[in-house]
DNA sequence: TGCGGCTCCGAAACCGGTTTCGGCAAGAAA
DNA sequence: TTTCTTGCCGAAACCGGTTTCGGAGCCGCA
């Protein structure tokens, strides 16, 4: 009815696409017989209207079927309503299979709010800065969610030079001026440790993850803190090489077990580390949740299809993007970073990889040594 | 130099951010003593401006870092140079393990072309086409990249109506007006039958994809063709009723091994079905690249991790996602949609599920029976 | 009655680009 | 020499919003 009105005075192709024409504010305040000036203001809430006409142009609006196009607002404001995020995706990728659970909480709450995401996905971390500062340059994006923060992240160098508001997921070694959000791997790390000794186990190891990370430290903290808690003393020996893959997990577990008093349960600072723990296992004639107990981190797909089913704390992808969506709103909108910072528990996901232990160390390590004299005969 | 020149004499801050002020048309036009519309058109490839000034201007524009803003340029073209993508995430996402690769792929060809990438997340098929008529609405990108097409798909009506430019990754029906990208499943599905005939099996049955599919009917297509080229007759009977799911791939090979003359090999629409049918052959003591062969399509990356590996037709996600993304582009820029349409063949992952068979079909019928009798007593 | 202050809104500038229109100058045709 | 093109560019309008500025009313108060 009014829509349509307006829709046959200024019937009119506008660039390629034919179809009617979009409802302006201009449409808008010739209906109401008003200056756009006003009614811009009255949809942005400033206090110089008065209740009255801000009623009768809101629900103009309404009926009109008018909405800004933010790009026509970002002209001025210079905000374009739209939350940016660079993917760094590589073979390597862990984050890899929570990516949708990720982009579904972040779109979500970007959604709610009537924000878009701009993504971007690069291989290197090089490239991905420059993507970065291209986005930025651009004002492509009001601000950014960092994924995957390194103990020292040149992105968030770029980004406070450049005064764009950012939130980081995993804290950083100096989190000053950052918001960020993360979850409490070391709690995980912890309460893994103590559950496998009080299922009997005292020779237990800690595989972490990259150097790279500021959350690998602290996970050792939380291992080095479960020992304490069990009465266990903390052996370095145990303390495995670092491993953010099957293969290098395989590997580490191979030093494990080449040790005189060999580990009977080991803690995972990833899951794809665990998973290659298995592998070495299985090569070994070892079976997980009898001779071997593992619990590990992330809660990936695979670990439920692994047998016996890895035991392990698993984050809440989805939860973690939405938040951090809100959390950046919040920062572009002008609050302090300060105040930007959550905390989120790992939930435990109990399956058979975490059992009292079948062979002490002393027995395992007969086991492995006659293992290997059978070889080599 | 000239740069900074610039930056000193109109330093002032702009919104919140501080920094220095971004170069703008302007600038370059006051550098060179000339018109902004000349710059405006030089830089856009006007033909009535003299190769000179062209290249006098390009060069300035170089020097001075001058990037057009992509959102003022929209207030008057309409083109935001920006591709959307609205992802339909729920629990049984089939493109889950391909997200990664896929938006790598799209997102990589888009920056190619100084383009970005607009995405959106719904987790229902109704909340992804109000989401869709949002972006369509506010003008957030100039076209759309469709993921998952079904047979009769929503989206492309809402689309064809508003006029807006689109690429399908999938057939439909109905293709008329519409661009699209595609892999030949039909192909996989052939040649996968011609491969396990060639092994020797002589009863292949074939567990197809969701009906709401277009790809489905394709790939029966393909089993048959494969069947009538071995010289094998089409039993209807191992047609098993469809299976998006590992459960309803297990469901659906309960069915095929209820039959009087059971399969000894089976050609499944997608791997997750296959995974389904290792679950039930495991829970039915057969041995899968035994007594049971299969061939499947996607290459989800459990497939490697299942024992033995699922030999499968894998697709190549990132070059899916670059083509689709380099095809939208082409169509924003006025392509005839009939000209933009493409198919790349899947790629045969030659793992451990198919092998000559260990049983003939009599033998296995005789084996489950047997078994079905001890079960019983 | 005059004056100051406050509320509320219109007019117009502005943001950073694009596009239309018209005119000047040089060369070609008459 | 005059006229008609043609090539090339400047001036200004325009896109759809936001923001500044000022002024018209209305009120209260001296």
């Amino acid at each position: 009815m009014i829509r349509e009105e307006i829709l046959m005075t200024n019937k009119r192709s506008v660039g390629v696409r034919a179809g009617p024409r979009r409802v302006t504010i201009s449409d808008v305040a010739n209906h109401l017989g008003i200056s756009k000036g006003t009614v811009s203001r009255a949809l942005n809430g400033y206090p110089d209207i008065s209740e009255g006409t801000k009623l009768r142009i809101s629900r103009a609006a309404e009926r009109l079927g008018y909405h800004p196009l933010s790009h026509a607002q970002a002209i001025r404001t210079g905000r374009v309503r739209s939350l940016g995020l660079v993917l760094q995706i590589d073979s390597e990728d862990s984050a890899r299979p929570f990516l949708a659970d990720f982009l579904g909480g972040v779109t979500q709450a970007a959604s709610d709010e009537n924000w878009t995401v701009t993504i971007a996905a690069e291989p290197t971390e090089e490239r991905v800065r420059k993507t970065l500062s291209r986005l930025v340059d651009e004002q492509k994006a009001d601000g950014f969610i960092l994924p995957r923060t390194l103990k020292q992240d040149g992105r968030v160098t770029t980004l406070l030079n450049a005064n764009v508001p950012f939130v980081m997921f995993g804290r950083t070694e100096d989190s000053r001026e950052c918001a960020w959000y993360d979850v409490k791997g070391e709690d995980a790390m912890r309460a893994a440790t103590t559950r496998l000794a009080a299922l009997g186990h005292t020779r237990i190891a800690h595989i972490p993850g990259g150097d790279q990370y500021y959350y690998t430290q602290l996970r050792i903290e939380g291992y080095e803190a479960g020992l304490k808690a069990a009465g266990l003393a903390f052996d370095p020996a145990l303390l495995a090489p670092e491993a953010m893959t099957r293969r290098a997990g395989a590997a580490a577990f191979g030093e494990l077990m080449a040790l005189p008093e060999p580990p009977t349960a080991i803690v995972c600072a990833v899951d794809r580390a665990a998973l290659g723990v298995y592998r070495g296992a299985n090569a070994r004639g070892l079976r997980i949740g009898r001779e071997i107990s593992v619990i590990a981190y992330d809660g990936v797909p695979e670990g439920a299809y692994a047998d016996p089913g890895l035991t392990t704390f698993a984050v809440n992808s989805q939860q973690a993007g939405e938040r951090l969506a809100r959390l950046l709103i919040e920062r572009i909108r002008g609050a302090d970073p300060e105040d930007l910072r959550e905390l989120a528990p790992a939930t435990l996901v109990e399956r058979g990889s975490d059992k009292a232990p079948a062979l002490s160390s002393t027995e395992l390590a007969q086991r492995l040594n006659d293992q290997h004299e059978i070889k080599n005969v």
